[in-house]
DNA sequence: GTTGGCACTTACCAAAAAGTGCATACTGGA
DNA sequence: TCCAGTATGCACTTTTTGGTAAGTGCCAAC
């Protein structure tokens, strides 16, 4: 693990530049488990706006992370997949997935702690 | 690798929850390293300014994750430090790290793509 | 006719997040 | 005197981000 890389003061500030999105790192995620039509990344995902996840699918196709496949139909059918590249990125996020269930319930204490407090963050957000 | 987890849709959802910062995973990164006082921390994670920096090393000690540890010197000298809870975290976030390392030529690359796009993300940013 | 499915686009804007500038107090050096 | 070191607070400003609302066009079902 080096700490310093050309422009970046860590191997973590690169991975950052490609995952910083609000919805990125779970599109990664939901995409390593295989190609998804738009709809049904949206439906895994939750409570994000088409606006918004088109954008960060936009940003990780133009990135070289993922790939999008238009069938051109009507109507329209468009897949979503990861790039071999892409997959490296979402193989290296998994163990931060393991940790989030295992330690699941320490967030939601920790959310909990956040509500009472309603103090700097208040409310459950990433 | 779970996909349903209570109130998450899946494990990464909840460590972004702890994650979700602008500064957050990198502050992680060097605390990961050993006990850092306020200056030193600052000076390795680089462009952050005192506000939010104070602001995300108190998110992250009221979440558990980092202590913080006043010597109640004058001039001030406070070191901060992982919690055993925040050094599991640390552990998770390392294959990123990695990946960041591994990859860094790459996204430098992406970086650059995205200068000349000019387009919607032009800038470099997370 | 309306509504729903599919996958987007555009204009507008409010909220959130990050940052700036100034300040605190002590000590030492130029 | 000013500046530097140490770590942080506050008021205000700027930037960024995410979202809402309305829309596109085709087809099928009610």
């Amino acid at each position: 693990m080096d700490t310093t890389n050309g422009a970046f003061t860590c191997g973590l500030d690169a991975a950052l530049v490609v995952l910083g999105g609000k919805w990125k790192p779970l599109i990664l995620f939901h995409l390593a488990h295989g190609t998804r039509r738009y709809g049904e990344l949206r439906r895994a995902i939750g409570h994000v706006s088409d606006k918004v996840l088109i954008q960060q699918l936009k940003e990780l196709q133009a990135d070289g992370i993922i790939d999008r496949l238009d069938y051109g139909e009507i109507p329209p059918k468009v897949e979503y997949s990861l790039t071999a590249f892409g997959r490296t990125l979402g193989k290296a996020l998994a163990p931060l997935c393991e940790w989030g269930t295992k330690y699941s319930s320490n967030v939601e204490a920790i959310i909990e702690r956040r509500k009472v407090a309603e103090g700097p963050h208040a409310a459950w957000k990433r």
